[in-house]
DNA sequence: CTTGTAAATGTTATATTATTACATACTGTT
DNA sequence: AACAGTATGTAATAATATAACATTTACAAG
């Protein structure tokens, strides 16, 4: 069984926001859309979505300063996350790749130091913007 | 042989700024660092640090809004970068290790997209910090 | 049911990170 | 000398994120 988060009244309503679009947003373009809801100022905005990273319902593109739901239906894996970003049209999907998170959350070096998570982004082009 | 770069002056001032620090360091602690130099603006900063960035002097270090002096000796690897990170003490190097390169270089998945760049980061503790 | 505590909210102000726009100067070629 | 490309200088502003403080809600323990 996976635990489960009751999400509070804004984090429901931005976690909602994120997910339906599909794509990545930034915090101020969601705060634009929930305004209507009564959400007004960027905290609220950035206290939702620091908890909804925090459990994994969505994550950070770091490169992109936006936040994408996750696609990995359970979200177990907040601590394991890997995305395919194309610098055409900036289209970002979660990698969901068993072979590679099993590489990457295996990895170890002799630097000493124990990893306990990592994020990785990968850039290239999509399909569609390839063959333009 | 590999390229050589001639920096201009501001790229000069920044890059001995952030290679002599030997860590990751801010844009906006750059310039304060660098206004006896005659350095004055955000801009100037950012410039240098776009080049430096374009030619693989320098890395982002994305999850920190932070860049580092290449440590990989002759650069050639702007677009494969794998960082280490102590929560604990924010200490960060750059890891380079052919295997872990060569896999993620060689990486495809059936989602047609066309890789040419990764940046991958790990985080955890380092040697120091976990013996606390 | 009331008391305690953690989590969530609301609000204002401010800090931090990054870019736009425009004018000028330098560098190396033809 | 003329040109093209790169770099610089400066001011203003945009975009991203957090600090500080007051209040409220959720919910378990007594």
């Amino acid at each position: 069984m996976e635990k489960e988060h009751n999400l509070s009244k804004n984090q429901k309503i931005i976690f909602d926001i994120i997910d339906k679009s599909g794509e990545p947003m930034k915090a101020y373009s969601i705060l634009f859309d929930v305004q209507k809801k009564g959400i007004k100022a960027p905290l609220q905005v950035y206290r939702a979505l620091d908890k909804l990273v925090e459990i994994g319902k969505i994550h950070k593109i770091e490169s992109r300063n936006a936040f994408i739901a996750c696609q990995n239906s359970s979200c177990q894996i907040t601590k394991a996350t890997a995305f395919s970003i194309c610098e055409s049209c900036e289209n970002v999907s979660e990698i969901s790749n068993s072979k590679l998170s099993k590489y990457l959350s295996n990895f170890s070096d002799d630097s000493g130091m124990k990893y306990s998570k990592y994020n990785l982004e990968f850039f290239g082009l999509c399909k569609k913007c390839k063959s333009k």
